[in-house]
DNA sequence: ATTTATTGTAACAGTAGTAGTTACGATATT
DNA sequence: AATATCGTAACTACTACTGTTACAATAAAT
């Protein structure tokens, strides 16, 4: 792994749970799935859990499942909650960004809404 | 400029080439403008060049202007030049790589041509 | 109660991409 | 010959990212 794989990883757990709704994973679990580490797990789902797509239990039996259906999750979703950006260096988007740079960021959420089976695939 | 800010400029340029299609735009204009550096802007543009959307020309009176108008200028087209990839990190796109990463990455590009009025806006 | 399994998070190292810069050759106009 | 420009290599500094270890907090199992 190199570098932003982020959204990779999100996109690769949020397929596989749909798949297993039933069981919570663990991070241990997704990171031998997707060959990394837990802790780097845990940090990039953590942003998909503050943004309402996952919830995470501790303890015992604890670990990760969906917050609702994939289905009702869509790439905008986890794209946000994942803080990319396209065009600006993530920080540099705070004021006074020029109108190319935002109406484009805009058209990017927008067109984002409107692929949603590619987490259902 | 900090981080990946190549297709911010990439399109600030385009945008002010638009205007005007006269002039050829010298990279010292283009990186004053753009508040960076000759040398940056040669490398950013040395690829839309490659790729076929802007011609340069040596010497004295040289520079840079547009391969054909931006009404023909897609997003993914800059995009694609710039050889961008918003899921693998890039270089990692070369032989096995999953089936989530690649029909999303096949999407992305999809829906990139479906945004055309951005450039001309 | 103790053990065990798990998340949450901080801290750190190594890596790698990026922007910025200088320098200089190649090229074209004046 | 002088000047202006691109093309490109080489280098530095910075920063983001991943991977890793460590440990506190929490929750279930025994």
């Amino acid at each position: 792994m190199k570098r932003n794989s982020r959204l990779s990883l999100a996109l690769h757990t949020l397929s596989h749970m749909a798949y297993d709704t039933e069981d919570a994973q663990t991070s241990a679990d997704i990171a031998d799935h997707a060959g990394t580490n837990p802790v780097v797990v845990r940090r990039v789902l953590g942003k998909l859990r503050s943004a309402g797509l996952l919830l995470s239990e501790r303890g015992y039996s604890g670990g990760w499942r969906l917050a609702r259906e994939t289905k009702h999750i869509t790439l905008a979703d986890v794209y946000d909650a994942l803080g990319e950006s396209l065009v600006a260096p993530r920080g540099q988007t705070d004021a006074r960004t020029c109108s190319v740079t935002q109406s484009l960021e805009s058209q990017v959420s927008q067109i984002m809404k409107e692929i949603e089976e590619s987490l259902v695939e």
